[in-house]
DNA sequence: CATGAATGAGTATTCATTCAT
DNA sequence: TATGAATGAATACTCATTCAT
C-alpha cells in the first residue's frame, strides 16, 4: 500500500515485463548463471534500477514461481473444476496443461520444473504446498474415475506422477516447429494415458482442439 | 604415464570415487551452485589436490555423464537387445531403466536428466548423440511392437517420449522409503505403459522382479 | 551511458589515474608480477572496484599502450612532421623522443617498451602496426637526408634501429639525478648518431634546451 | 662435492640441458609466464624430477644468468682483451658482441637482457656487478680511444651505453632470416659507432666475418 | 634418480547487493 | 525513479614446492 510495496503487486506496471524477462533467461541460461546484471541488461536498466523493482534474487524467483503456479490454477484448475464428469475432466486437464507447457508463459512454467532445488526455507515450503495442491487435485480426478470403473489397476497417486512426468518431460524434448503438431501431441497422450489407466480407449466427443 | 593420464583411464584410482562424490553434490545442490571447493572438501582433499586428478569442473560433469550413459548401456540396452521378442524387449527395458534410476548410481543418472543445459560445444555433442542412441533403440522397439500389433495408434516416437518422461520424472518425487515399493512402482508402470501403447494388457510371464 | 562505457573514453574520470597507477606498477614490478590486487590497493580501491572502471588485465595494459604511443605521436611525430628540412627533424626527433622517455609518463613508455611479448591477437597486431608507423616516419627522415647527402653509407632502416636501440635503452641505466644531465645526453646522442650517419657533424642552429 | 652438489656444476650432465631449455622457455614467455611444469615438460622430466636437479625457479634463472655472462666473458672479454690496439679492440667487441647475441646461446642472453627486474637481493647484486665489471671494460677501450684521438667529444660512459643500446636492443627487431645479413649489420654498425665515436671512419683491414 | 600425490598461497575475475546523489 | 561507483565474499583455477615411496 504504501510506496515500498515492492513485494505487493500494486503500483509497479514493469513488474510483469521482468518476471517475463527474468524466467526468460532463468530458463535459457538456469538461474545460478543468469546474473543480474544480465537482467537488467536484457530489460534496459542498470543494476541498481532493477533493484528499484524487487528485492532479491530469490524472491524474483519465487515471484516467477508463483506467477507461474497462478497461471497453472487460471489455466488449468479453473476450467477444469467446473466440469462435473471425471474422464471429461481428466481430457481437459491433459489437454489444458500440454497447453500451459507449450504455448503459454512458456519460460515461467519451465522455470517451475527445472528450478527445483534452488529455493530454501519458507519460500520452498510454500511452492512445494502450491504443487502438491495441483497433485492431489489430479489424483483426485483419477480417484473418481477408478471408482465408477473397477476394470483399472493402476494407482491413482502412481496415475497422477505418470502422467505429470509425460506432460512435463515436453519441456526438455517437444519442439513446436517440429513435424509432431501440438494437437496431434494432446490426441495421442491423452489415448495413452487413458487406455493405459483403464478408462475408455475410444476418442471422446471433445476432441482436442487447441482451444486458445 | 605423463600428467595427461588425466584424461585417459589409466592409474588413477581416486576417479571413480571423485565422479561419485562429485555426482552426489551436483544432484543434491546443483551444478553451478556446487563449487570445486564443496567437492574437494568431501573428498577430503584441498582444492588443488582435487585438481590433480581432474582438469576442470567441465571436463568433471563430462566425465560423470559418460559414466552414466555406461551405466545406461551396461545395465540396460546390452541385456535388453539380447532378447528376441519386441514386447520383452519393451518389459525389461522399462524395469531395467526404473531400476538404473532408482537404485544404481543414482546420482549420476540424476545429473544426466537434470544437468541438461549445462554441458557446451563439442561436449555437448557428445552427449547428445548417446542420448540419441538410446531413444532410437527405444524408438525401435516400439515401431517393432506396432507392427506385430496394428490395434495401436501411438506414435513410436511419441510413446518413446511419453515413457522416457513417466520414468525419467521419478527422481523429482519417488521415495524409495516410501509406502510405494520399486516393484509394485515397475509393475503398475509397465501396465500402464503397455497398455496404453495398446499391447496386451496381461501381465507377462515374467513378472517383475527387481533383479539385482 | 551503460555499462559498456568502459570501452569508451567517455565520463570515466578515474581511468587516466587508473593508467598512470598500473603504468607505474608494471614499470616497476613486470606485468605479470603485479596483481589486480596491488593496482587495485594502490588506487585506494577494491578489486571489485577496479573491475568497475576497466574489462581486465590485458584490457588494461592495451589502454596503457595506447595511451603512451598516443603521447609518442603528439610529442614527438606531430612536431616533428611540421619541420621541412630533414637533418632538423631527425635533430628534433631525437630531442623530442628521449625528451619523452625521461620526463613525459615515463611509466607508460617504459611499459610499452619492456612487455612486449605480452599482449596477444587482436591487441598486438594493432600495437605492432602504430610502432611500425613511427619506425616508418623516422626510416623516412634518414632516407631524406641520405638522398641529399650520398657520403653516407648507412642504411636508413639499420640507422633507425641503432637510433632506437640507443634511445630506448635509457630506461634500463640513464638516471635522471645521477651526474649526466638531460641536456648534455641530448647533445652526445645527437652528435654521436648524426656524424655516425654521414651527416654535418657541427652542432645546429637548434641546440638542444630540454624544452618543456 | 657431495651429493647434494645441486648448486656447484659437479656430477649433473643434464643441468647444461636444462638451463638451455629453461632460457629458450623464459625468453619465449617471460620468466613469470613459464611454469616449472612447462619447463619439466618441455625436458621430458616430471616436475619433481626436475627439481632434482635445481634448487628453485629463482636459482634457475641465476644460473642462467650466470650462464649468459660467462659466455660473454669468454666469447667477448677474453678475445678482446688479447688484443693491444683500442680501435681494434673496440671493432672486434662490436663484432663479437653481436656475434653473441645473434648466434650464440640467444636465449640465455636474452633472458639477462629482459629479465632484469625479476631477481632479488643478494642474487641481483651479485649479477648487477658483473655486469657492471663489462660495462667499465668497454668504457675503458672508449676513453683509450678517446686519448689518442682527441678529436672526439663523446664522453665514454656514454659511448658505452649507447653502443650497448644499439646492440642489445637488436634481439627486439632482428630477424636473422630477414634480408639484412649478419656481416651486413655488423659492417654497418661498426661504422656507425666508430665514426660517431670519432675514430677513422675507413672500414678497418678487420673487415667482419662472422668467425664461427 | 624419479614419481604421483598433495598443498598453501595466490591469481584474475564475477556477483548480488548497497548507497550517495 | 534512476544511476555510477563501490564492495565483501566467492569462484574456478594455477603455481612453486614438498615428500613418501
Amino acid at each position: 500500500m504504501t510506496d515500498k510495496s515492492k513485494e505487493a503487486a500494486g503500483g509497479d506496471s514493469r513488474r510483469p515485463e521482468i518476471f517475463h524477462v527474468a524466467a526468460r533467461l532463468f530458463h535459457e541460461k538456469g538461474f545460478a548463471q543468469t546474473s543480474m546484471s544480465d537482467i537488467s541488461a536484457a530489460l534496459g536498466l542498470t543494476k541498481a534500477g532493477l533493484y528499484h523493482h524487487i528485492l532479491s534474487k530469490e524472491q524474483l524467483l519465487l515471484a516467477i514461481f508463483n506467477y507461474g503456479l497462478d497461471l497453472l490454477e487460471r489455466e488449468v484448475v479453473q476450467p477444469v473444476a467446473e466440469i462435473s464428469d471425471p474422464e471429461e475432466k481428466l481430457r481437459r486437464l491433459i489437454q489444458k496443461h500440454i497447453q500451459l507447457i507449450l504455448q503459454k508463459r512458456f519460460h515461467e512454467i519451465t522455470v517451475i520444473l527445472h528450478e527445483n532445488r534452488t529455493l530454501h526455507g519458507k519460500s520452498l515450503d510454500q511452492i512445494n504446498q502450491r504443487k502438491k495442491k495441483y497433485i492431489r487435485f489430479l489424483e483426485n480426478i483419477l480417484a473418481d474415475i477408478a471408482r465408477k470403473n473397477p476394470r483399472g489397476k493402476i494407482q491413482p497417486k502412481l496415475g497422477a506422477f505418470a502422467l505429470l512426468g509425460m506432460i512435463n518431460w515436453l519441456y526438455q524434448w517437444y519442439n513446436p516447429r517440429g513435424p509432431v503438431s501440438q494437437d496431434e501431441l494432446t490426441e495421442q497422450f491423452t489415448e495413452l494415458f487413458l487406455r493405459g489407466y483403464g478408462t475408455g480407449g475410444a476418442a471422446s466427443p471433445s476432441s482436442p482442439r487447441a482451444a486458445r
